[in-house]
DNA sequence: TGACACTATGTCAGATATGACATAGTGTCA
DNA sequence: TGACACTATGTCATATCTGACATAGTGTCA
């Protein structure tokens, strides 16, 4: 689901509101890269928290320092299910990511109040 | 992070609580599991919803009909991100996310009351 | 200054996920 | 019964992700 997406939704007639309430393609892109970065943050909070090291870090999780580095810059690489894996790793309780996703939410364009 | 994990944590000396509250890593995997079944079951409930079959959200995510199958069946070879994705072109918001994941946690043990 | 611990970035071989296809199963309507 | 729409399951080539490695950047302490 991710190359020529455009060009072909395009072909295919989408049109924002066509069911009503649909997102536009672009927007749920966006919305998944926020909730990716917000669980990022997440991770490097629970991290530090800890006073854990990236070294450290990847030992635990069976990775690589690198690879700790990408997850918390937010890294394209990094899929989303690597983020959740390390948080439940470190001890995040379902609750914790769910706030954390919930917190992902951009505070909407304000077009009325 | 997966294969051989258990007998290389091992080997590291893991032992639960050795950080305090961290979780083992197998529950963490329970965990995971459990959070994309509970997406699964999002993704059939909102497809429901729309009144949409198969292969038309195929179509909409720009994917084939049996990896809607797979998605909804919770089928290992389907990730997170994956779902996660098609949530939200199908107008899942944050929030609706974060919902469902915050209600896969298991109702736990119960060993004190 | 240098030595050190920590973090960031680029690359790549191997592992995993994906869309697509074929095909089988299930339910409904006539 | 057959025809049809829908869903499930298996397979596979290709795309994407991952851990590992090398190396560069950053901060701190002496």
């Amino acid at each position: 689901m991710k190359k020529a997406k455009q060009t072909k939704l395009e072909a295919a007639g989408w049109v924002v509101g066509s069911v009503k309430d649909f997102l536009g393609l672009s927007e749920a892109d966006a919305v998944l890269i926020e909730m990716k970065l917000a669980l990022s943050r997440a991770l490097r909070d629970r991290r530090k928290k800890y006073g854990f090291s990236q070294v450290q870090l990847a030992e635990r999780l069976q990775s690589s320092q690198s690879r700790v580095a990408k997850m918390e810059a937010g890294d394209p690489s990094v899929s989303m299910e690597l983020l959740v894996s390390a948080l439940l790793l470190l001890g995040a309780s379902s609750t914790d990511l769910a706030n954390a996703i919930r917190r992902s939410e951009k505070s909407k364009g304000r077009h009325a109040a």
